[in-house]
RNA sequence: GGUGACGUGGGUGAGUGGCUGAAACCACCGGUUUGCUAAACCGACGUACUCUUAACGGGGUACCGCGGGUUCGAAUCCCGCCGUCACCGCCA
């Protein structure tokens, strides 16, 4: 949500970022209509309060008229702060319904992009921020793609998964739940090495925690909902791990604060069908370790970089060719002014599969959740930023793809004290 | 799931209708004293909204788990919800 303060100061910085983040044009009259309902919440505001001073005063006065037994005085001022109290009632109807509303539009508001955002409306304008400098790996015209790998050497089973749940449920086996489970150590203790606190957050959450970190109110399809206990199973790490820190003040000294954490990940996703979604390249469980930080507005760019780098560093050690995108305003997400992509590329699909997004959400998620840190004798919002490092299930594809020999797929060298062996067959 | 007790500021905890935005103590912060540390003493010490001020600041309103009610007036009385703790039942 942005901040009321920043629409009211910076009018046309805002109108000019819903532009690039393509919100619709006829949409665009929101903002006045916000900066109106704001004025008449403020004169209400004041004249209530002042009402309410006002009833504050007699009802003193009641009492002390009680006590020294001016019974006459009393009853007259009785009937004052009656009349008081209804005109008060009706001013705090209105100055509530006026506060729901502002609430409403402003939750339609998505963040306003960074200035570094390209315009564009689809994937295809997203900008190659760090392109893959050598050459891509080329199989022979016998690679497999890695659902049929998975088939070969009993890695996952998603026939299975729909016999246990439906379909984009896989099913880990052998050595390929051992290879998942070493992923996630691995990138776990590399986000322990950068600093990152450990966090096994729940996996349900309930109504607020989800609108805080922006999941609510629109993306509510996007989420499986437990109707019985009004819980959603989490999409992302994202959601619990943030709102750890809602309705905090912390110090500024307590700045940045990293949190990292590993969940599952449910996503319903109306979905496409086809050959983009086969195997592990679109599920509706997947593993994934998560990269939180909470930091100062004046270093959160520069901590969106050291994430960047920490991703790199990643997909690096796993030896997978990536590239970076830096996403245009259309095909960010609601919520984020700056998010980078990262893409693997899967030699046997010839694909390029996206495995981390990273971004800086600015003050949108904090003013959401009320995560403040103390700036002298006042408070403000922190930065709260975020990011995969990383989304296991398309990194297992990659693997399988680009890894795969006449004798099985060769594991990373990283990763090989955790699985206990050097290929998978 | 059942029964009982309880939910006050960063913490402990007082407060059963007006003098309580809230005692006291602890922690934190500023200062005095001090060779350093410690101790002692003094002071400041919530959040949000709003009005006012060039600013420092000052005024007002709301908030004692959440929501409603009674009353001229509610942390205090009543109702609903949520949560915590204890005991019982069940159980990985």
């Amino acid at each position: 949500m942005l901040e009321l303060n920043f629409i009211r100061a910076n009018k046309s910085r805002v109108l000019q970022g819903l532009k690039i983040k393509n919100f619709p044009q006829e949409g665009l009259q929101v903002i006045d209509d916000i900066l109106k309902l704001d004025d008449g919440r403020k004169e209400t505001q004041t004249n209530l309060d002042s009402l309410l001073a006002e009833r504050n005063q007699l009802s003193k006065s009641i009492g002390n008229l009680m006590k020294s037994g001016q019974k006459a005085e009393a009853e007259a001022m009785r009937e004052k702060v009656a009349a008081l109290k209804e005109e008060a009632a009706q001013l705090e109807e209105s100055l509530n319904d006026t506060k729901a509303q502002l609430e409403e539009l402003l939750l339609k508001v998505p963040n306003i992009p960074h200035e570094s955002v390209p315009p564009g409306t689809q994937p295809e304008d997203n900008e190659v921020y760090k392109a893959w400098e050598t050459t891509l790996p080329e199989l022979g015209p016998d690679a497999l793609p890695h659902w049929e790998l998975a088939q070969k050497y009993g890695v996952f089973d998603l026939e299975l998964g729909v016999k246990l749940t439906g379909s984009g449920f896989p099913v880990y086996r052998g050595k390929g739940a051992k290879l998942e489970r070493a992923l996630i150590s691995f990138f776990l203790d590399e986000a322990i090495k950068a600093g990152f606190e450990e966090v096994i957050p729940p996996l349900m959450v309930n109504e607020d925690t989800a609108r805080a970190t922006g999941q609510l109110p629109d993306k509510e399809g996007q989420m499986y909902f437990v109707e019985r206990d009004n819980l959603y199973l989490i999409p992302t790490a994202e959601v619990p791990v943030t709102n750890i820190y809602r309705d905090v003040i912390l110090d500024e000294s307590d700045l940045p604060i990293k949190m990292t954490g590993y969940t599952p990940c449910f996503r319903r996703e109306a979905g496409s069908y086809g050959a983009h979604v086969r195997g592990l390249n679109r599920v509706h469980q997947f593993d994934k370790v998560e990269i939180v930080v909470l930091d100062h507005p004046d270093k959160s760019y520069e901590t969106l970089q050291q994430m960047l780098a920490h991703v790199s560093g990643l997909l690096d050690k796993l030896e997978l060719p990536y590239r970076i995108l830096r996403l245009c305003g259309g095909d960010m997400s609601f919520t984020s002014a700056l998010t980078f992509d990262f893409e693997v590329f899967s030699a046997a699909q010839k694909r390029w599969l996206e495995v981390s997004s990273v971004s800086n959400f600015e003050t949108f998620q904090s003013n959401r959740m009320k995560l403040r840190y103390r700036d002298g004798k006042s408070t403000r919002l922190v930065h709260t930023l975020n990011g995969s490092a990383l989304a296991l299930a398309r990194i297992v594809a990659a693997l399988l793809e680009n890894n795969q020999t006449p004798e099985g797929i060769v594991i990373p060298k990283v990763l090989r004290t955790y699985t206990g062996f050097e290929l998978l067959n």
